[in-house]
RNA sequence: GCCCUCAUCGUCUAUCGGUUAGGACAUGGGAUUCUCAAUCCUAAAAGCGGGGUUCGAUUCCCCGUGGGGGCACCA
């Protein structure tokens, strides 16, 4: 048995999104689970429509997730191998070399400048109702695939196909298999929109006298609002706006995972190295799954809460650093560190996700906050809150600041001296000194704030009123 | 239109002929709590329809329906 050798083979002519990731992934998880290798391969025949810009990303996107190429275009640590070069626009000669040898076995010919592939079989002419025009079909028997994951799939490939076109560029299909047979490809892993064209593939394994590699057909992920296959133009597609938004790659790559296979328990939130254990082809789905992002987040948040108390500080450093037109967020990165590392502690086992911090943090950063107008009509309707913020700034004014505790008891002996509930005054302390309902302990946003400028800013919800 | 493919809660899925059809996200309720989350408990929620095969079908087969994909000198 050979080692195995899967590839992932990707366009740079866009941005690099989700599905085109998790392909990527079910290809790289079959290699690590097999000790195979790994290949990138970089299908730039579109000289047209292909960028530097989407070539990079691609790179970087995989580096970010994790996925590490053993063989292919050198990035970082990634790359290498003896198949080389692997990007398809410097293969050009050896494109032709297969041609000539597809050429000299009679399974090509010319027509109208472009080269085809020629099928073998009877010849005959039917008008094509569908396409309005005659074409020429070919008595073949059905082409016979034996996919790892969809079984035995019969198709009828029953016309010859080009595989040069006109202007000298090879298409698709040829260089695929090309390169495929030329990279010593053993594993076929790739979107289901590609099994009809397996039958032209395999035609053309037939062709160059190769017997065909294992195909696994994957199902696709389907947009989350809408009909249809996610493209890179649906919402949440992007692998780069993930990376913006501070999604921990593990979080995105556990949740890829599960769209479309599982270790075939309730198992979900796993270990990488576990799902390269358990992982393999005839565990795949049959079914297209259709994206969540809810699902993810929730992943994320998984992933986040368990991070050291110095990741999430440095994550949410990361993350804020380019919130460049966010005040608060540029101020919190100015603020001294240890305050900084403090307000984040807070936040931390509440947020789902980094990019609530801005929000979450804010007040902790700036005095010029904004208050939610519903929770203050809501809080200052209710009860006296004149009253209760006169009691609060004589509190804070000798209150004992040193723990959260000793805030919390002193707060709670108040309100019992006044025969009130601790929630009378937490409810208007929270909103004179964040401007919003929602927020870590009241008790140790006092403490980390400080007395001044919980001072303050109870002075003027007071003066508001 | 033709070809290929798929089909369990709203969503992701478990079940490899016999289960009270399980879990997760989301949703409702409750507990906890200084708010909000988190956490725990709980509720509601599914075998597309019709034929077979079988003692017995979600599971195997066929038809239909519905979804998805493909039918280029794009990849």
């Amino acid at each position: 048995m050979s080692p195995v050798r899967v590839r992932f083979a990707p366009s740079p002519t866009g941005f690099f999104h989700i599905g085109s990731a998790r392909t990527a992934l079910f290809n790289w998880l079959y290699a690590r689970h097999t000790g195979g290798v790994f290949i990138l391969r970089i299908e730039d025949t579109d000289k047209e429509r292909n960028s530097e810009q989407f070539l990079t990303l691609i790179y970087e996107s995989l580096t970010w997730l994790g996925m590490n190429w053993d063989e292919g275009p050198k990035y970082g640590t990634s790359g290498g191998g003896a198949y080389g070069p692997y990007r398809q626009s410097e293969r050009g000669e050896i494109y032709k070399d297969y041609v000539a040898k597809l050429m000299a076995a009679g399974r090509a010919y010319e027509k109208d400048g472009a080269i085809w592939f020629k099928l073998l079989g009877e010849r005959y002419e039917v008008f094509d109702e569908h396409r309005k025009k005659t074409v020429t079909k070919v008595k073949v028997p059905p082409v016979v695939i034996e996919d790892q994951i969809r079984g035995r799939v019969e198709r009828v490939e029953d016309e010859d196909f080009v595989i040069v076109r006109s202007d000298g560029n090879p298409v698709f299909h040829l260089v695929n298999v090309v390169d495929d047979i030329a990279m010593n490809v053993t594993h076929i892993i790739r979107g289901e929109d590609h099994l009809s064209n397996t039958s032209k593939h395999v035609a053309l394994y037939d062709g160059f006298g190769v017997k065909p590699p294992a195909f696994a057909h994957i199902p696709l992920i389907l947009k989350q609002n809408g009909p249809g296959k996610m493209s890179k133009r649906d919402q949440g597609a992007l692998i780069a706006e993930y990376q913006n938004r501070g999604y921990l790659p593990e979080a995105l790559v556990n949740f890829l995972c599960l769209l479309g296979w599982n270790p075939g328990d309730d198992r979900e939130k796993m270990f990488i190295e576990d799902i390269i254990r358990l992982y393999d082809l005839p565990g795949i789905n049959q079914s297209n799954a259709r994206f969540d992002d809810k699902k993810l987040a929730h992943m994320n948040m998984l992933y986040l809460l368990e991070q050291p108390a110095d990741t999430f500080v440095a994550l949410a450093r990361n993350f804020l650093s380019k919130q460049t037109e966010n005040v608060a967020a540029q101020s919190a990165l100015s603020a001294d560190a240890a305050y900084f590392r403090e307000v984040m502690m807070l936040a931390h086992p509440k947020v789902k996700g980094v990019e609530e911090l801005p929000a979450y943090t804010g007040y902790f950063f700036i005095d010029a906050f904004s208050t939610d107008a519903k929770v203050r009509d809501k809080v200052m309707g209710k009860g006296d809150p004149k009253a209760r913020l006169a009691e609060l700034i004589a509190f804070v004014a000798t209150a004992d600041f040193s723990s959260d505790l000793a805030i919390e008891e002193a707060l709670k002996a108040l309100a019992t001296q006044r025969g009130l509930g601790f929630g009378d005054y937490q409810s208007v302390a929270r909103l004179a000194v964040s401007g919003t309902n929602v927020g870590p302990s009241i008790t140790a946003m006092f403490r980390v704030l400080g007395r001044e400028r919980v001072s303050q800013r109870l002075q003027k919800l007071l003066a508001a009123v």
